[in-house]
DNA sequence: ACCTGAACACCGTTCAAGT
DNA sequence: ACCTGAACACCGTTCAAGT
């Protein structure tokens, strides 16, 4: 399939930085992190692969900033009703299953400097355990404690750490509640 | 500095799996994952770069697999006397750090697919809970409990998520141990 | 303002050749 | 057996130029 740019390109919906994030996230949910170039993403957005650097004058640092922080910023509902339990026990299942949806951005999440998102994840869960009524110190400690586990739960399963010592097959969903279930009995 | 590879390429001592493996680690923890190149790997080792295919043969994948083994397999002591908890939190302090000094591969720790390290882990963590008199399904679900834990916990570390909402300074320490203490608090 | 085209300095990897 | 040198098909990014 031939694109030919220079005749219809200003008749186009021009990019966005929204746009581009959204290309480069359905590029490496399907291909993986590895196949996410400059070059490859221009064509998804029938561009060429520099146009992108005038929305995103950082480059290629800018879009992988921009898709931890479409990722990891999910925070808990703060003004949800019923027991903190519960509402956590929600949050980290939905959160579960962002990290596993966009498995390839999740060595981004663990180790690119983007503060906001995650801080304001952790934010939010420290919140939901103070109207709980729990403690400053508790809740604090807790929101790290239950974040820490939810990303590196979600580590393990898409290394997919699949055997059990032995030759059990391993029900993640099964675990991952169990687990959570140790994190938040531990709380207090 | 100019290398003369091909006066003394015989009189060297021959490259290894090992030396390869132990210059990239140094590469990474010194330069950052990014600048780990077969190239500059090769620099270090006073080589061509295409030296290393011989030793590597599935090239820089073989390269990061070897990586992340090297990191990753850190079993508890099995053998270790004393309460389960102690013997848990001595493992779990060693592995944070072990993390934190190569910063650079946990990314490759997290999605890697390399079963055997981390399987290996978890594996001697259930057994030493075994030891401790902790049921096979407890003991199964809070090896990956407390493995995730760890693995999550040294990922926001190396973030420096170091705001806690408001402009308190974190203890990255205090907050692990308590955090440690709340996932221990919690098995049964 | 927004995008293109050519160019530069790098990559990983292959393959034939040297010792 | 072990390593080199040249080559290929890619990268990210710059910069001047087009509309």
């Amino acid at each position: 399939m031939v694109r030919q740019p220079s005749i219809n390109a200003q008749h186009r919906t021009p990019l966005s930085t929204e746009r581009i994030i959204e290309a480069a996230l359905q590029i490496v949910d399907g291909q993986g992190l590895g196949r996410l170039t400059m070059r490859r993403l221009g064509d998804a957005l029938e561009v060429e692969a520099m146009a992108i650097y005038h929305h995103l004058p950082r480059g290629k640092e800018q879009l992988l900033d921009g898709l931890v922080a479409h990722v990891a910023a999910a925070p808990a509902d703060e003004a949800a009703t019923g027991r903190w339990q519960d509402v956590l026990r929600a949050w980290a299942g939905g959160y579960r299953g962002r990290l596993l949806a966009h498995a390839g951005v999740l060595p981004l999440v663990v180790t690119r400097r983007n503060p906001a998102a995650l801080t304001a994840t952790a934010a939010s869960l420290r919140e939901v355990l103070r109207r709980g009524g729990i403690a400053e110190d508790p809740a604090s400690v807790a929101a790290h404690t239950l974040l820490g586990y939810v990303i590196g739960h979600a580590a393990l399963e898409v290394r997919g750490t699949n055997e059990d010592g032995a030759d059990r097959a391993v029900d993640w969903d099964t675990r991952f509640a169990a687990g959570l279930d140790v994190v938040l009995g531990g709380v207090r």
